[in-house]
DNA sequence: TTTAAAGTATGACAAATATCATATTTTAAT
DNA sequence: ATTAAAATATGATATTTGTCATACTTTAAA
């Protein structure tokens, strides 16, 4: 059993809140966890009885629509964590979370986590900072959803990817996604993605190398996404 | 100055955590607005220096996008309290609330609310249960708007509308939204909302008589809207 | 290594939605 | 009560997006 103490992720999360000896009590009634590319942690509908604290890999939160398509509401990096709204709330998530890459993540149980709430205050107030930034970002999100078309989101989404996960050193988007996952986190057909992926290529906004996506024209992409 | 703890209100919201005392100490500090029909409560990119609980009166919280057209992201009630978010968060508000009817507020500075924040677990949990029961919405709206129709959320917002605000004794929805505010509220252009409702109404589902909407099949409406 | 399956790509077409024009009705100000 | 402005309604048309068909390419399993 590893020590939280030592654990880089904790720092961008509310966890950085926790005293010395709240982490080792932490440390003592977590369970690590190791998940392969497209296994599924929790599942839409499912009761959790505590928190993921995801160390390593990429997941996405998605939910399934009445048409049958997969809508992704979010993607989660390391240092962020999982499911805390459907613990909170004492609800059934709303969303299932499923690695789009080979995960680590830790699971803490929601006795030990609602003991820090009462004990420590800095940390709930890190929490509830959490969830209002990301109920800002899916006010954001659904207002996009909403007003902007589909080829404005695709490139706003090219540009939210490059940003918040990285490029290759050869300057492609280092967090690959299928099209039809692409296609679900904007909200469209996959075959319309694929064709707004092929328009922008020849445009010359980004190269195509099959799964491999490069921006070429940050300015003229951002300036599309308005 | 009116009593805090006379108010009815208050049960419906986080508020109803505080004790005798804390009710007290808020009603010495906070301050009663009367919001006529139309006018701004706060705007989009203002700080704002405490929350206001509403007491009487629906106002609408909007968005600008790019486009130009106001989208409106959600609508607050007697008993509800607004601008927790940004308020926690310590930001800007990303929305701006408009009042839909007169209305009736109180603003509660914020050393008070985070007095009460430090003093009363309780309440703490109250306000994050209602930023996750607001999360959770925002999130499901976002799904709808990427994979619903604009008819189908047409139906579910005419529903939504007949079950959160009541219908009068004739059974005409009893929040009165213009064709615009509507389009709003679903994503959409006004023309497109007003073709809609008109073939709602030729095919029976509801009854239009100049603003005034009624649902006449209930069971229909919902089905379409999934 | 071969082969089936999954993923990607593109055309043809249909359906949904936006935009612009214009008429009608309602509302509010004088 | 009259009138201008705003809101509602509807047609014509353009644009966007989805769906279905099919071909090609990559991936992974046998």
């Amino acid at each position: 059993m590893s020590k939280c103490e030592q654990c880089i992720v904790r720092q961008f999360s509310s966890l950085k809140a926790l005293s010395k000896d709240e982490l080792l009590r932490m440390a003592d009634c977590k369970t690590s966890y190791t998940i392969k590319k497209g296994e599924v942690i929790f599942e839409e509908g499912e009761t959790t009885h505590g928190i993921y604290c995801v160390k390593d890999g990429v997941c996405k939160m998605t939910k399934l629509s009445a048409n049958g398509k997969d809508q992704i509401v979010k993607l989660v990096k390391p240092g962020e964590l999982l499911g805390q709204r459907s613990m909170i709330s004492e609800e059934p998530t709303n969303l299932s979370a499923v690695a789009l890459e080979d995960m680590e993540v830790c699971f803490i149980p929601k006795t030990e986590i609602m003991q820090f709430f009462n004990q420590n205050n800095n940390f709930s107030m890190n929490v509830m900072k959490t969830i209002c930034g990301d109920l800002k970002e899916a006010d954001d999100h659904m207002v996009s959803m909403a007003q902007k078309s589909v080829k404005e989101r695709l490139a706003e989404t090219l540009i939210y990817l490059e940003e918040n996960f990285g490029k290759t050193e050869d300057g492609c988007l280092k967090l690959q996604l299928s099209r039809e996952e692409l296609a679900g986190m904007i909200g469209t057909a996959t075959e319309s993605c694929i064709r707004l992926l092929s328009e922008l290529n020849k445009a010359g906004l980004i190269e195509l190398d099959g799964k491999r996506i490069k921006i070429t024209d940050r300015n003229k992409l951002r300036r599309l996404a308005d």
